[in-house]
DNA sequence: CCGACGCGTCGGGAAATGTTGACGCGTCGG
DNA sequence: CCGACGCGTCAACATTTCCCGACGCGTCGG
């Protein structure tokens, strides 16, 4: 069972549900109609969402509402950071070049 | 065998790979050096990154050096994106916290 | 109180992934 | 020309991931 958020962004699945949670938190069953597979591996997904600490779980009644909670995905962001400078580079050779053909 | 970026990245052992090639492009006995992995492990590692279009590879005599071709990376950036509004929004709040407690 | 509902979890099976040793191909040096 | 080197790829195996049906537990409605 993956634990990390490497790992947990790994599967479609997963992006499409915290893509679904970004709107407000939503309950198992109503997730579940989203896609064409069983509850229970809907279960499992949030599941390893949840050891990745990306969405939080809150009991209402009998349902469960997942919440969205993107704070581990800075850790994405912190290791893409030092890439960023190279395709910025590659923005701005880009432009010398439009420039130098559009002056 | 994965071809899309965020199972690329799913892997410790070809981000490491992607840092390292972030300094300049370097053959592939160079890079196993960096890992407890045997050789053939790490070749398809980067065949992975090479599916993904991650890196590039340029024979040079009867070595292979491969450069770091970091383009596909704005997927994820573009994904990570609208999760960002999420926690700037929670910044702003810890920012009006502590103004209240420090005015 | 009892059946229906929402959900997590378990057992199991299929598929994907990670790793290694062995092999083959092209390249370099003597 | 020939052995050593660097590398990719293959067969094989272990491990992990993914998915489902079945079961059990707590909750709600009548």
């Amino acid at each position: 069972m993956p634990t990390d958020v490497f790992s947990a962004l790994a599967n479609p699945v997963r992006r499409k549900l915290l893509d679904c949670l970004r709107d407000g938190p939503r309950a198992v069953n109503d997730l579940a109609g989203e896609f064409e597979l069983s509850r229970p591996a809907i279960s499992e997904h949030l599941q390893v969402l949840r050891l990745a600490r990306l969405v939080r779980e809150e009991p209402r009644g009998r349902q469960r509402y997942y919440h969205l909670e993107p704070d581990p995905l800075a850790e994405v962001r912190q290791w893409l950071h030092p890439f960023e400078h190279y395709w910025r580079a590659r923005l701005h050779a880009l432009r010398d070049v439009l420039d130098e053909e559009n002056p």
